[in-house]
DNA sequence: AACACTATCAACCGCCTTACA
DNA sequence: CTGTAAGGCGGTTGATAGTGT
């Protein structure tokens, strides 16, 4: 089981790798192709495992990857993307050319993770106040089904992106209990299915609508005070064709 | 200057899926 | 059909650089 058949108990070497096994790793890669990657270390003379020799490959030495910081259009991707996908990192990878899942799961982690952290206790306030006056403006009601209420910022600290999710049950489908005002293209309330709330804070598992089919209508999310122009975000712009499509309320 | 803390990123680990004999 | 190896993925760790006190 594995890689690199260690059925022998041949020691393989880890850490970091030398601009010795750099050069046999990319000379083999480049001759033979990518793949293979349990022969590369017997064929190039390299101690190491396939899965060793592939990260390697992938997430260095491939041609073609970009080297430095994430640019704010990479980054604003990478907010959409996984709010639409979660911790689908390759996944998210395919959408910025030169970066690898590694790096991007490593800017994620750094840069969004303590912000999640930082900010929950503020939310948390801030989601009462929120709650009130969403219900004082009568755009909508909750039963007393809608039990929780959590608020995160758009990872840029603009307030003006806040998004609010409700904790909801099944049996709201059933008596529905949130009336909405039409939503058009300049609506600032829209509305949504999340399959999942919230997994690992709201921009973790918040919108993951890409599949109808694992909506299990755990909650309701809004955006509110974000502009549904053609030039929002894809999450936005699903919200509204599913909205305007029916598929809610 | 020295130390502590934080950020960054390469690399490893374990698990799951797929391919194939 | 089953077992095994290969491939791939996400989570985690550890080393190091950078920054603040």
């Amino acid at each position: 089981m594995g890689w690199g058949a260690n059925s022998d108990q041949q020691e393989w070497r880890k850490g970091p790798w030398t601009p010795e096994e750099d050069k046999l790793l990319s000379e083999y890669a480049n001759l033979h192709g990518e793949g293979r990657w349990s022969s590369v270390a017997s064929c190039a003379g390299l101690n190491r495992t396939g899965k060793s020799c592939r990260l390697r490959w992938v997430n260095y030495l491939r041609p073609g990857l970009k080297r430095g910081r994430i640019t704010p259009q990479e980054e604003g991707i990478i907010i959409e993307l996984h709010a639409l996908w979660g911790n689908k990192w390759s996944t998210i990878a395919r959408y910025l050319p030169g970066r690898t899942d590694n790096e991007i799961k490593n800017y994620w982690r750094t840069h969004f993770k303590k912000k999640e952290k930082a900010s929950l206790k503020q939310d948390k306030r801030k989601v009462l106040r929120q709650k009130n006056q969403l219900q004082q403006n009568g755009t909508t009601k909750f039963s007393p089904q809608a039990e929780e209420v959590t608020i995160k910022s758009d990872g840029n600290d603009n307030e003006n992106h806040d998004m609010v999710a409700f904790n909801y049950h099944p049996s709201m489908d059933q008596d529905p209990v949130v009336e909405l005002p039409p939503v058009t293209t300049s609506s600032d309330i829209l509305y949504a299915w999340t399959d999942n709330f919230p997994m690992d804070g709201l921009w973790g598992g918040l919108w993951n609508l890409d599949d109808h089919s694992q909506a299990s209508d755990k909650c309701k999310v809004a955006i509110r005070n974000q502009p549904a122009t053609a030039s929002c975000s894809y999450a936005t712009d699903y919200a509204v064709n599913l909205y305007n499509g029916g598929f809610l309320f």
